[in-house]
DNA sequence: TAACTTTGTTAGTGAACGCTTACTTCAACT
DNA sequence: AGTTGAAGTAAGCGTTCACTAACAAAGTTA
């Protein structure tokens, strides 16, 4: 994974992640950021031209980790439930190891009117999206999966399921079992796809 | 439906909603507010006695207004299929109405260390949820509905499905068929469930 | 060794925030 | 007519926000 960003940069990314999971994105405040790094405040502008350079860089440096993740299991030539499920798996495990970022993603209310946030999200549900899609694609081809529903429903479908799964494991305080839940919704869905 | 809410405070919610939905919620200030509705700020105190009591009463007004909605709707002894499309007909039609509202429910990640806008935002997905999940269990009971999957997996799935739809509407401005693309996915899984 | 670059500091800036105080207006009731 | 209470106002409070200017230390380079 190339790197575009100094260690410093990750340093301070990182406690913004760290801090907008434990207390919301209204916390992230220079201040407090500064406070956290024990570092003055107009220390960080040394590393980020701004705040919102900081959210950016953040989701950025997710996007190129998650690419990364995906290019390799998408790689592989299984049965497309079987890439589906290692698709899931390695995101929620993702999430269990930094749940911060699942605060991002689910802020994308207040990023709606932030363009150059928004894109960022979006890239991220398209990446997701792009990926689930081609595999289903792939599936009704083979003759695998039903074809009363179109790819981009079934998409949608998946899609929905799983950010519904998280969204709970979220408002749950981050106490259900995400993968095991997530699993089971998932199983259940290609056992009902799947002729 | 009962009315805990005066005129005035039933203005000032609705110019509350109508400013997130068409600037988001961090541009829902006192002072935007006060000047919407030809108001000085000391004003609006009148009416509430802070802001995140606007915020509130704006969601329990809403809730409210579901709660009618809703039970209208499940009270009636029909196939629970058609139950279901008439719940979410209804609640996507509203939402095509009232785009703000989905705003405000799509800007939970804020909400999530608020305990009081928490609550009402849980509150209404608890509706949804209790609603569903008895619907998918009356369906499984009367042999309707397939059972490889608990009510509560179905209910994950058919509500995380909707809220995907809802979303992508979201993100393409309102300009995508909000009822058109739910119900057609909503036909889609219910069919995918009956046996 | 002298100049330059990087990374940090202290001490602010103006603007925006939610909210309050003191005062006014005016309709309704006694 | 006088009193009261609801609903409005202007002005400004204290606080926090993102961000900046001026300067300092320390390492690197010429």
């Amino acid at each position: 994974m190339e790197n575009r960003f100094t260690d410093r940069q990750i340093e301070i990314m990182e406690a913004a992640t760290l801090r907008i999971d434990q207390f919301g994105i209204q916390e992230l405040t220079i201040k407090n950021l500064a406070a956290d790094l024990k570092l003055s405040e107009a220390a960080l502008y040394r590393h980020f031209k701004s705040k919102n350079d900081i959210l950016l860089g953040l989701l950025t440096y997710f996007i190129l980790e998650m690419k990364d993740r995906i290019s390799t299991i998408m790689s592989s030539n299984q049965h497309p439930s079987d890439t589906l499920k290692q698709l899931f798996t390695s995101q929620l495990n993702t999430f269990v190891k930094k749940p911060a970022i699942v605060s991002v993603i689910f802020s994308e209310g207040i990023f709606q009117f932030n363009k150059e946030l928004l894109d960022k999200v979006s890239e991220m549900m398209e990446l997701m999206q792009i990926n689930i899609s081609s595999l289903v694609y792939k599936g009704q081809e083979q003759g695998i999966y039903a074809e009363l529903l179109g790819k981009d429903a079934i998409t949608t479908i998946i899609m929905g399921s799983m950010r519904m799964v998280v969204l709970k494991w979220k408002l749950s305080g981050n106490t259900s079992n995400l993968v095991k839940d997530g699993t089971n919704v998932l199983n259940g869905l290609l056992k009902m796809l799947e002729k």
